[in-house]
DNA sequence: CAGCATCCGCTATGATACTG
DNA sequence: CAGTATCATAGCGGATGCTG
């Protein structure tokens, strides 16, 4: 997530020049490039989190912030921002008083949280295996 | 990328319970914290990158700081550490003079690295996309 | 209610030098 | 070669207050 600041975030130049690099879309080899512009976008926590709460059906601002526990208005502001930047959600402004505005997951957003839950199924899946992977790693450590 | 040991799945409690909620639609309602915890090492770019590399084939540190790009030798070293840490890779060392330690994807790993190229995959394949929205949202952005 | 702007601490990460 | 230890720093992300 970037800073708010003025202009839009000035530095998604690093992910857009690695996109960049691979061309076309064909066939993606195990390219560092590619794996690490898609985490720039979506790896990061609220991102991947609002993505979530999202795609069960739009939101208000106060709403998503009471729901995702933990996010400031600040970040939540951000992140959306983002999402809205890249077409994953749309903003959509109710002129009442007072002023309503609701988030949703566009379809091409959709496309996106199909593989971002696949890898959330992952974790969810091997849990049980890292975890005793980590402690016996910790407690072999811990031996010298 | 959180040191070794302790420091990482020790907060954000709260917002794993988001995480538990959106995961309705995947079977994901297992413990929250390791699940975040999780997809903060798969989240971080370096992981991933290593990960995808790696799932070429074993290759040694050296190797390894010249592929990835802009790595640094802190950084893949940590992040060698706690990808071994969680079974996704194994470190095997050479008694030879000058010393030799290759670094290989495990079965556990490749599981990994399915879901992982699948978010990639969705990267090459909205990349334009990602681009043509962005430029559109700044361009429009601009014009106040 | 929605959501910027400001201040600021924390820590993740890079650069560098040293060791076995 | 394969790391580790140390230092410095950028920028992520939280808290708060202001505006429309």
């Amino acid at each position: 997530m970037r800073e708010p600041g003025r202009g839009v975030m000035s530095h998604q130049t690093e992910a857009d020049r690695v996109l960049r690099s691979l061309g076309h879309s064909a066939c993606i080899e195990h390219d560092p490039d590619v794996l690490r512009s898609v985490l720039d976008r979506v790896g990061d926590k609220w991102s991947l989190i609002l993505i979530g709460l999202l795609d069960k059906g739009p939101m208000r601002f106060t709403e998503l912030l009471r729901t995702a526990p933990g996010i400031s208005r600040r970040m939540l502001s951000l992140t959306l921002r983002n999402l809205e930047r890249d077409g994953l959600v749309t903003r959509k402004v109710f002129p009442e008083i007072p002023p309503r505005v609701e988030y949703e997951v566009t379809p091409f957003g959709r496309t996106l949280s199909e593989p971002v839950l696949a890898l959330a199924r992952w974790a969810a899946d091997h849990e049980g295996t890292i975890r005793a992977n980590r402690r016996a790693f910790d407690q072999a450590a811990g031996l010298d």
